[in-house]
RNA sequence: GGCCCGAUGGCGGAGUGGUUACGCAGAGGACUGCAAAUCCUUGCACGCCGGUUCGAUUCCGGCUCGGGCCUCCA
């Protein structure tokens, strides 16, 4: 057997590809920052957990156990600056005159659909925060002497408390021109808030009695103690999009000191995590995605003009993650274009599997298998991986049994879901499409019949007709059809 | 204003100090009544100006352009 190169991942934090060394013999912890459920996810906030899902298949595929977490954040995010703006959840269920728990229910189902849509594996745990309310009460009094002081709206982290502040963004604490207003009495521009007190008079739908007063946990908060305690400080690897490289999880890391260091930990060691990965963006012609600016992206949309959700799995898988990734209809077209054809060379392999196969491997599809080891294990690098598995499918005068062992092996890496996925799935129809699939098999029976009649005439009108109509005929191809997006 | 990225063929997107992946689109061929689908083959690129080097798309500097974060976002 050829040596397996060394797992390699980028830490956001030394700005450098380290060799993944798990904490515990044989395990791999990671924790990854979910969605704020006061909306639908749009697609880029998918790919994050694309990403964080490829994470975790690679580190299965390397052997070790995994325990993965993703939260929900049900509470705690603010609209605006990090201390003075509402809360999400608050905002939303008073625009929809919905309760905050409903509205918390329903975005948190419209997530997990996409998930699934998209086959990222579901976590060890959906950490929801406010189950997790009075551990981040104790966690808060735990750093509160060394690390807190209050305010009239709250209890805030001191950010010269904790060693170097911020070195995850690169930042300097007291430098630059914020352009927000700032909470009166904060110590640090860069002071955050953990504990947010009801104001006098006002009442929420979600509050909860607090040494501090009645009230809600701050954002960040939630992260740490959902981290520490479902996985244990220091896990290996904590995910997240590349905006909370900034803000977020410096804040993070700071909580995560002060509390290691309250333990008699030594703090300037222990942010938490050992690594700490950030995704890009996906980004389109217009900008950034943004869910402020109102219209935007989601995975039904694309469903509904006929791509299939894993298409766009693909179109992450392309590039790589460290890397913005551009939005365009025709790049999702492209890329279900591309698994279409990848799902067409496995159909066979797989029809030869049920008749009993073997599953093998040989000598032209190992140096593949070796170059997708080598990808993958390089900072997740899909875009290679991927040719590889493709190189292996396109191998003439090699065994099926061994081209089907590969495709399960690195398919449950990129999990495109190639052994069950068929042609016909990948067939959606558009939401707005003029006729039905009864109606264009019933034209395409008459077409057949005038085709057999060789009444060529007749034959084109219908197939002009369906043309017309979004349907392309496809007379050699075992579908007969296919919707023309 | 502060901090930080990026610039690769028609589009998307890897990678590399010397033979420049891959996908989609395009072109040619096979197949087809004709197409389409499919398969085979194939053309096309490293922003500009300097420097380092035997040699730079790859390293360094400058420039131009684009983008991100510092408000909410993955």
């Amino acid at each position: 057997m050829t040596d397996t190169p060394q797992l390699k991942l980028f830490n956001s934090l030394t700005r450098q590809l380290e060799t993944f060394e798990p904490i515990h013999d044989g395990e791999a912890r990671v924790y990854t920052c979910g969605p704020t459920v006061y909306n639908y996810p749009h697609i880029g906030n998918m790919r994050a957990y694309v990403f964080a899902d490829v994470l975790g298949r690679t580190l299965r595929f390397r052997g070790y156990d995994l325990t993965h977490i993703i939260n929900i954040t049900d509470v705690g995010h603010l609209t605006d600056d990090a201390d003075a703006g509402e809360d999400k959840l608050e905002k939303m269920a008073a625009q929809q005159k919905q309760s905050i728990w409903d509205i918390a229910a329903h975005y948190t189902e419209a997530f997990k659909a996409d998930v699934k849509a998209l086959n990222i594996r579901e976590p060890a745990q959906w950490s929801v925060a406010t189950d997790y309310i009075e551990e981040m009460i104790d966690f808060a009094k735990a750093i509160e002497g060394k690390h807190c002081y209050q305010l009239e709206s709250g209890l805030y982290f001191d950010v010269s408390t904790v060693e170097d502040y911020g070195r995850l963004a690169r930042a300097q604490t007291e430098e630059g021109e914020s352009r927000i207003g700032d909470v009166e009495g904060k110590r640090n521009a860069a002071d955050f808030a953990i504990w947010r007190t009801t104001p006098e008079g006002e009442t929420r739908q979600m509050e909860w009695e607090s040494p501090w007063g009645r009230g809600a946990p701050g954002w960040h908060l939630e992260c740490s103690v959902m981290g520490g305690k479902l996985l244990g400080f220091p896990f290996d690897i904590h995910t997240g999009g590349i905006d909370h490289r900034e803000i977020h999880h410096p804040n993070e890391i700071a909580q995560n000191q002060a509390f290691c260091g309250c333990g008699g930990l030594d703090e300037a060691t222990h942010s938490g995590a050992r690594i700490w990965m950030h995704n890009n963006f996906l980004v389109e012609r217009s900008g950034k995605m943004s869910k402020s600016s109102g219209e935007f992206l989601r995975l039904q949309l694309l469903i509904d003009k006929g791509y299939h959700p894993l298409a766009y799995r693909m179109m992450c898988l392309q590039a790589h993650y460290r890397s913005e990734l551009e939005f365009s209809w025709e790049g999702l077209g492209a890329a279900l274009t591309r698994l279409k054809r990848m799902v067409m060379s496995v159909q066979p392999l797989r029809d030869l599997a049920e008749e009993g196969i073997a599953a093998s491997t040989g000598p032209k599809v190992e140096p593949l298998l070796l170059r997708f080891i080598e990808a993958i294990s390089d900072d997740l690098n899909t875009p290679v991986a991927l040719t590889a598995l493709e190189d292996i499918l396109a191998l003439k005068k090699v065994d099926s049994g061994e081209k089907l062992a590969a495709v399960a092996g690195l398919d449950g890496v990129l999990g495109l879901d190639l052994l069950e996925l068929s042609r016909e799935d990948l067939r959606i129809r558009p939401k707005d499409a003029q006729i039905t699939e009864a109606e264009i098999e019933d034209a395409l029976a008459r077409r057949k019949a005038a085709r057999a009649d060789r009444d060529f005439a007749t034959s084109d009108v219908i197939r002009d007709e369906l043309t017309a109509k979004g349907v392309e005929v496809m007379d050699g191809d075992p579908l007969g059809w296919e919707w023309k997006l």
